[in-house]
DNA sequence: TCACTTCGTCCACGAATGCA
DNA sequence: TGCATTCGTGGACGAAGTGA
């Protein structure tokens, strides 16, 4: 048998352990950084270890040390593996839960921050919160670094989380950043300053000349520039993001289609509806009814 | 660049639901 | 029971997207 199926074998048989498990000492009051570790641990998962919230302050953070899990945040379910990091906005009912053939050795933080909501949303959490990166083991180094800061509870200490919490959010961004892309458009500023208006101004009405004007080139440049990069079009991208900000709203709020149709960007409600049960396969009414 | 295909929007209509 | 509102479906047409 291999190894790594002979290491799987044996962590599916394993009982849950708790390796570490840790609080911040300090509160909002005594605490005067901008980012707060309120929570850290190390779980080695059994294969019936799951974690079911409806809402906790903060956002988590899970990287993934060995085996492999799932993770659920209002629509999205993604599977994990390892050297892989999963960012859960907690606010928000969620789960997550080893793979039962290959559960997971998880290193984890709990952070709170007033820009953490914001930054989500630019780095298209909702829709994506798994990242992977080409360097995974100096994650794990800031994560074993929070571990070590959390128990202190001082000044000292949480100034330090302060540096750490930003070095995280610092490869997040970088792991999706234009230098991820293929040769060909990295570093291409118009490509660049494009996405990152989509993801400002997702509910705006958008044009293929709107499209083109912010990148900076033709129609047909744009295009081809795009489908390099991210596989797909504009219009397919924005519409995939704008999907994931209904579900969103769908779950979060009392709102009518309607209104979270126009609060998508979709001008015409109607068409949101067969749209959304094109990419999700159930009506948003229906979705709404079975998420809740 | 251009012809062809696919998509997005609008309109009309019907079903389901809530309320007076 | 009738009316208003919300949501879903189908067809037509212009705009967007694709490939040569």
């Amino acid at each position: 048998m291999p190894a790594s199926a002979e290491g799987a074998l044996r962590r599916s048989l394993r009982v849950t352990r708790i390796v570490n498990s840790y609080y911040s000492g300090l509160d909002n009051r005594t605490n005067p950084f901008n980012y707060r570790l309120l929570r850290a641990g190390w779980i080695m998962a059994g294969a019936d270890y799951r974690i079911e919230r409806a809402s906790v302050p903060g956002h988590e953070f899970i990287f993934c040390l060995e085996g492999a899990g799932y993770v659920r945040i209002a629509a999205t379910l993604a599977r994990v593996e390892a050297g892989q990091l999963v960012w859960l906005p907690v606010e928000r009912p969620h789960a997550h839960y080893p793979d039962p053939a290959n559960p997971w050795d998880i290193l984890w933080l709990r952070i709170e921050s007033p820009n953490l909501g914001r930054l989500a949303t630019v780095l298209s959490v909702d829709s994506d919160p798994v990242f992977r990166f080409a360097t995974p083991d100096d994650v794990r180094r800031l994560f074993e670094e929070a571990l070590g800061q959390i128990q202190q509870h001082s000044l000292v200490a949480a100034a330090a989380t302060e540096r750490t919490a930003a070095g995280l959010m610092e490869r997040l961004i970088d792991s999706r950043s234009t230098r991820a892309l293929e040769p060909a458009v990295a570093g291409h500023r118009g490509l660049a300053g494009l996405m990152q208006e989509m993801h400002l101004h997702y509910n705006d009405v958008w044009t293929t000349e709107r499209f083109a004007e912010t990148c900076r080139v033709s129609k047909s440049h744009l295009f081809r520039l795009f489908k390099l990069a991210f596989g797909q079009t504009p219009n397919a991208w924005l519409r995939g993001y704008r999907i994931a900000q209904a579900k969103r709203l769908l779950v979060e709020t009392d709102e009518s289609i309607g209104v979270i149709a126009r609060r998508v960007g979709y001008e015409d409600p109607l068409y949101f509806s067969r749209d959304f049960k094109r990419v999700v396969g159930l009506p948003p009414s229906r979705f709404r009814d079975l998420e809740r």
